[in-house]
DNA sequence: AATTACTTTCATTTATTTTTGAAAGTTCAA
DNA sequence: TTGAACTTTCAAAAATAAATGAAAGTAATT
């Protein structure tokens, strides 16, 4: 296998990923791509690299930017502008895993919080609601605040993790 | 907010959520149906519970089924097909952890190896790609090894796990 | 072996998500 | 202040994913 099929068959790989993972194809793809160029790279690269469109190009790349994920960077002399992505593994684990806990964890969170502090009930259809609702909310709080905790090592924190767990 | 609200806005949420993370609506709402409710509950029950079709209920029990976290129960004397959720959370997290590192992450695991071993390169774009894609399966690796470890806890693994990291 | 009570399958329809591309917006330079 | 070089927006189109429902399948009962 040669260079650029592979870097393709990288590129392909984690957009297909992406998807299962509720990313979207063109986001992972973008993504993909400035992870594995070595300087940063224009808009106009990214549309012919990837053949898709100026607007899905622009639209992604803005939300890559507000993952955090991804940086513009400007050119001395350039009026264009260039994009590069995280590629520190470990800070980038910890900006998707912080944006997922505040986008989807968070909100959960609130539900299970409301619907689990009904008033008592008395049937054992609601006693068994309200038990279950009320274990699911310290489970998913308890996975969240781990995730925070694990994250604040900052610097090799899943190395240090792997340690810590392997006794 | 009374019981029966309670619960359907516990399984619509659940049902948004589910599309986030790539998993189907009508999947994510009849789990979290199951998850709430203290007895089996047949195919019907759903459908009309949930306002879809026989040949949605069908297959997405099916998919839930084959996550390991929903089972097929008989009733005595009934010919029907009865559902349950698996319940204990830690059991459930288990169980989604070794079924996405299955599906998802061993699969990128192999295309990360791949393409990272391809023939040394000379040119600088050709070393960063080598360099990175190694550096991404070292981490993706590191990952999933610990996610397995921490899950052969078995018993209560997130609150172990909790402690440890908090020192 | 025919009937009943159910479940599964899958071609078609429907809904949702993503992409396009042209127009509007921005910014810099002359 | 005009125009060139570039980016963003968003309505419409295209692609994709999910849902329907009727027909086919299965298995217990009579």
């Amino acid at each position: 296998m040669e260079f650029k099929e592979a870097k393709n068959k990288f590129v392909q790989t984690w957009g297909a990923l992406g998807s299962q993972w509720g990313i979207n194809k063109t986001m992972a793809q973008i993504h993909a791509l400035l992870m594995v160029s070595n300087g940063p790279i224009s808009m106009e690269d990214i549309m012919d690299e990837l053949q898709i469109s100026r607007g899905n190009a622009s639209m992604n790349l803005r939300a890559l930017m507000d993952w955090g994920i991804v940086y513009k960077e400007y050119k001395a002399g350039e009026r264009r502008e260039f994009f590069t992505a995280e590629k520190d593994l470990d800070e980038l684990a910890v900006k998707i895993a912080k944006e997922r806990s505040k986008r989807e964890i968070k909100p959960a969170l609130k539900i299970l919080k409301e619907v689990s502090t009904i008033s008592v009930g008395t049937t054992l259809e609601e006693i068994q609601f309200i038990d279950q609702t009320t274990k699911l909310y310290d489970f998913v709080l308890k996975a969240d605040n781990m995730l925070e905790k694990a994250t604040e090592f900052k610097e090799n924190w899943l190395g240090k993790l792997v340690l810590k767990i392997m006794k």
